[in-house]
DNA sequence: AAACTATATCGTAATATTGCAATATAAATT
DNA sequence: AATTTATATTGCAATATTACGATATAGTTT
């Protein structure tokens, strides 16, 4: 065991899941954050930002990679890394629906 | 090593982080729209909604309510867990302003 | 081509997560 | 009070994540 059951879930679950879980390390909200806030796509400023090393940098942003929530794109020496709009348009619509839907229901309980 | 160095991040990215991790899981993901569904705040028939065994359903229903995203109240025998509408309403504030931003920016790159 | 720069990968240690059987707890029913 | 029902906790095995030093790769500059 320690493997999760993904089959036993919908598509739409895991992907949901997958994108939640690549932000869920504070490094990695820190890298969307600084992605967003300069204007230019920064490429390896990431690593003098972060108060990791080079190595768990450059991991952590394999696995948002990975997520599909950023997008790399190489640029001479360097690599030039940015936010893949798509998938935070689709954890902003999961989470207005989910937000209307609550606020809709006046949950009367709890 | 192995311990996410939570201390280096502000407060605000280690509560998305946390949120997201807690969200990081197809089964949690199913917990949170399983309750979204059922009107009445359904208590332990989640159990039966998952493949999973009782304790470990159980153990994600701790993690969730640790993260702040379900509450439970005890209901007589069994516990009735709901969705606590202020974290959702923080992640959709979240990602509806990165959302945002990104259109204002039409990024131009990558 | 040698040196430098930027990034990725490998290997490994520390820690965390996932999953469940067995067991504990506690209220409800008989 | 014994049994049943609902949930939590414990203990443990399998796996995943986090972090980083050392090293590899590949483009750039000298």
């Amino acid at each position: 065991m320690g493997a999760t059951k993904t089959e036993h879930f919908t598509d739409y679950q895991n992907h949901i899941a997958t994108l939640s879980k690549a932000l869920g390390h504070p490094a990695r909200v820190a890298i969307i954050e600084y992605l967003m806030k300069v204007d230019t796509c920064i490429c390896g400023d990431i690593v003098n930002e972060l108060p990791l090393a080079q190595p768990t940098v450059s991991q952590h942003l394999k696995e948002l990679k990975n997520a599909g929530l950023i997008k790399g794109s190489i640029e001479g020496n360097a690599i030039c890394y940015c936010i893949d709009e798509k998938s935070l348009t689709k954890l902003r619509e999961y989470f207005a629906n989910i937000s209307d839907s609550l606020e809709k229901k006046k949950s009367n309980c709890c």
